[in-house]
DNA sequence: CCAAAAGTGTTGGCCCTACACCCATGG
DNA sequence: CCATGGGTGTAGGGCCAACACTTTTGG
C-alpha cells in the first residue's frame, strides 16, 4: 500500500510518546526536561521531551524521533517501559491548551507511551532547534505537566531492573575507557545506594567482557586509576548463551 | 468536570486493550482465545479477548472489563505488560473489516495495550454472552489476527519475569489447598522446564508464607500428598519489607 | 612527608544444584 | 504384594556481604 505524503506527515492526535532520558549529572540521577514558555504567565516551565506520533509512524520510530529532536542523538538504546492512559491525564486545561497550540489540533484524550534511555548528553546539545533542554535531578523536580512526574518515577524504578538484565547499557553510557570508580559511582547514583569498593572490583574483574587496559589516569594528585574497556563481542556471545 | 452520558458510552477508536489470559490446561500452558465467525468464509477463527477503550475509561478499567466479558471473572490480578503500535498492525484488510463491523466505527490505526493474567477459568465460563472462548496451547496456536501471535509470545516471556517477582500470583491461581506436586507442576509448565522435586520441597518448606496443613489427599492409590495453603497476611508483610 | 584515592583477600552465609532411596496407600 | 507417586538429606559450588590496610602519586 502506498502512503500519501499527507498521511506520513499527519499527526495522530490520540497517542503520544514521552521519553525519560536519564543521565548522571553533577553526582545526581537526572532527567532531561525541555523548556516551554507559559503563554499566559510568560514563565519558563519544564516537561518531558515528547510528541504525538504521526499517522504512519511506528511507536519505536516516534520515540527515536523524539530522542533525536531533544538531544541530537540517534544511536542510544531506547526501551518502551509503560503506557499511561488515564482519562484525567488531560484534566489540566493549561496543559491541553499548550498542546493544542503546539500541535494545531483539537486535543481530547491522549494515551502516551513511555520510553526510557540512559544517555550522555554533552552540554553542547542542550540548545537544539526544538527547544532548550535541561538536566534536572529526579529527586528534586519542578512541577511537571500531565502525569510526567509519575512517568519519571516509574522510569527510575524501571531503569534499575533493566540494568540488572542488560549491563551493556551502562558501558555504552560511559566513555570507551573508564575507571572502576566511574562505573561504581554510576551504579551508586542510579541505584541510590553505596557499593563496597572491594567487592565491586572483584566482580568487575570476574566479568569476561570487561577488559583491563594498561592505561591509567594522568595528572591526578593520587595514585592513578586503571582504565577498563567494554568488549562488545564477548558480551554478545555470553548474552546469547544466557538467552538460549 | 461532568461527563455526558454519551462520552461515557462512546468508544475511542484509536486505542484498544488485548488480554492474554494464561492458564494451565491439559498439562500445557494455554491462552484463552475467543471465537469469531469469519463473515466471508463462515469459518471459526480465534483472537485474543480485547476491545476498544471507551472515551472516558482508564486503561486498567478497560482491561478488567475485557477480562470480565471474556471470563466472568473480576478479581484476577491483571498486569499491563506492553504496548503494540506498529502502523501495519491493521494492514490485513480482513481484520480491519471485522473490527469495523463489530465496533460500527471507521477504523484507521490502532495502538493496543497488552494485559496479562494467570487465571483459572472453569469450563462453565467458556460460553459467555460475549462469545465462546477456548483454551489453546501457546505452543500450538492457530493463525491469529493482527499481531496477536506476537502479543502472546511477549506475554509468555513476561509472565515468567512477573512470577519471579510476585509469587503470590501462582497461589491465587491454585485452589486454596494445594499439594506440592500441583505447585511444582504449574511452575514446570509455565517455565517449560523440569524442576527437581527434592529441591522444590526444601524451598517450599522454607517459605514462611506457605503453611503445611494436616490435611491430605483422599482416595489416591498411593501415599497421599499433604495439602499446603498460602498465607496472604504473612506474604504481604514480607513483601512490603522487600520493597522498602 | 602528607593528603587523597586506588587497589587488594578472606571469611561466612545463603541459595542453588545434583543426586537415590524408603514410605504410605489402594487395589 | 505390588504399583504408584510422595516425601526426604547431604555435599559442593557460586555469589554476595562484611570488613582494614598498603600503595601510588602530586603537591
Amino acid at each position: 500500500m502506498l502512503l500519501s505524503r499527507k498521511s506520513k506527515e499527519m499527526l495522530y492526535p490520540h497517542v503520544s510518546i514521552d521519553c525519560v532520558l536519564l543521565g548522571v549529572y553533577d553526582e545526581q540521577l537526572c532527567v532531561l526536561l525541555t523548556e516551554r514558555t507559559n503563554a499566559g504567565t510568560g514563565k519558563t516551565e519544564y516537561k518531558l521531551p515528547g510528541s504525538l506520533i504521526y499517522e504512519e509512524e511506528d511507536l519505536d520510530e516516534a520515540a527515536y524521533r523524539v530522542l533525536n529532536e531533544a538531544t541530537g542523538l540517534k544511536r542510544v538504546r531506547l526501551k518502551q517501559f509503560r503506557c499511561f492512559g488515564s482519562p484525567d491525564r488531560t484534566s489540566n486545561k493549561e496543559d491541553v491548551l499548550w498542546l493544542e497550540n503546539a500541535s494545531k489540533l483539537k486535543i481530547g484524550r491522549i494515551v502516551t507511551v513511555g520510553y526510557l534511555a540512559l544517555c550522555k548528553v554533552r552540554k553542547i546539545m542542550l540548545e537544539e532547534k526544538y527547544g532548550k533542554a535541561q538536566w534536572m535531578p529526579v529527586a528534586n523536580l519542578p512541577r511537571l505537566p500531565f502525569d510526567h512526574e509519575k512517568i519519571v518515577a516509574e522510569a527510575v524504578k524501571e531503569i534499575r531492573v533493566w540494568l540488572d538484565m542488560e549491563p551493556s547499557i551502562v558501558f555504552h553510557y560511559l566513555p570507551t575507557l573508564f575507571t572502576a570508580y566511574q562505573l561504581r559511582r554510576t551504579y551508586e547514583i542510579i541505584y541510590d545506594k553505596n557499593i563496597d569498593a572491594r567487592n565491586f572490583h572483584k566482580k568487575l574483574n570476574s566479568l569476561e567482557y570487561v577488559i583491563q587496559t594498561e592505561e591509567t589516569e594522568k595528572g591526578v594528585s593520587h595514585r592513578s586509576a586503571r582504565f577498563y574497556r567494554f568488549d562488545k563481542v564477548k558480551y554478545k556471545k555470553l548474552h546469547s548463551k544466557l538467552n538460549n
